[in-house]
DNA sequence: TCTTGACTGAGAGTAACTCTAATTTTTATA
DNA sequence: TATAAAAATTAGAGTTACTCTCAGTCAAGA
């Protein structure tokens, strides 16, 4: 049994998260000690793991509450649920694609400041100076 | 020359967000026209392609301030700049690692459910039931 | 002339944390 | 055993980055 501290450890989100989470409902089997204290079990890390998932997907707050919600109703709420998931699968995928355009462009600049430093080259622009706009695109 | 909503639709941005954006100090060059209206130039879009490039990357809007404020003292800032970039590109690197992750376990997800609705199994589980940890893992 | 649609700023609302504070519990040490 | 430090609890305030609403301005077409 595991203390929001050491799920916050293991999972590595901060327990702030996981007390919020807890209290949004995404982990409706955690059981209390008899003072109170949140005790997850290894079940409930997988409940911990999937909502972390859905999350770093981006999945809202309240989608992943709805998941919840179908899960506990059972069977019948497969489709719906084998939806989200594929939904959100379909989502990471496109993120994925966006950050490495991303990464082109860092890329780009990155070796462009590197190339100023190592030669000792000047900015090619400083506002202070009049000048065209092909030599501001650099920045 | 464009409007807010021009440059809105061409980097699929909200136009709340490019306002906002402004107010922020991200466009240091933007003209109005006679009536207040914002224009932007090409020169402009370059600014509105790094902030959406950073921002995308999870820059915060205090850090892009600062890289947009460098920017315009010149020459001196260069290796700071360098670093911002660096720095971004090896967060976004490492951002894509976790999503790549998240996909393989969205996609096992997304198998388990498929192989329940294809073959009309029970979800294997249902709350009302008292059953073992093993069995509930897969939800 | 009238209305429609794009633009404006101010400011309220929202999501998802994130932090603080007051309080209680647990644990380690004297 | 006493006690102090560390860790848990809750409620609620604060933060970030939008996101939306609204009242008002302005140009262009029926």
């Amino acid at each position: 049994m595991y203390t929001v501290k050491e799920v916050a450890d293991k999972m590595n989100i901060s327990e702030h998260t996981i007390r919020f989470w807890a209290k949004s409902g995404f982990f409706p089997f955690i059981k209390r000690s008899e003072t109170n204290i949140r005790l997850f079990d290894d079940h409930d890390l997988e409940w911990v793991k999937i909502v972390k998932c859905l999350r770093v997907a981006g999945v809202e707050n309240k989608e992943i509450k709805r998941y919840i919600d179908l899960c506990l109703i059972g069977d019948s709420t497969v489709p719906e649920r084998y939806s989200i998931i594929q939904k959100t699968k379909e989502k990471t995928k496109e993120h994925i694609k966006e950050l490495t355009e991303q990464i082109s462009l860092l890329e780009y600049k990155e070796a462009f400041y590197k190339n100023i430093m190592e030669n000792n080259l000047k900015d090619s622009w400083n506002p202070i100076n009049n000048i065209t706009i092909e030599e501001k695109i650099n920045l």
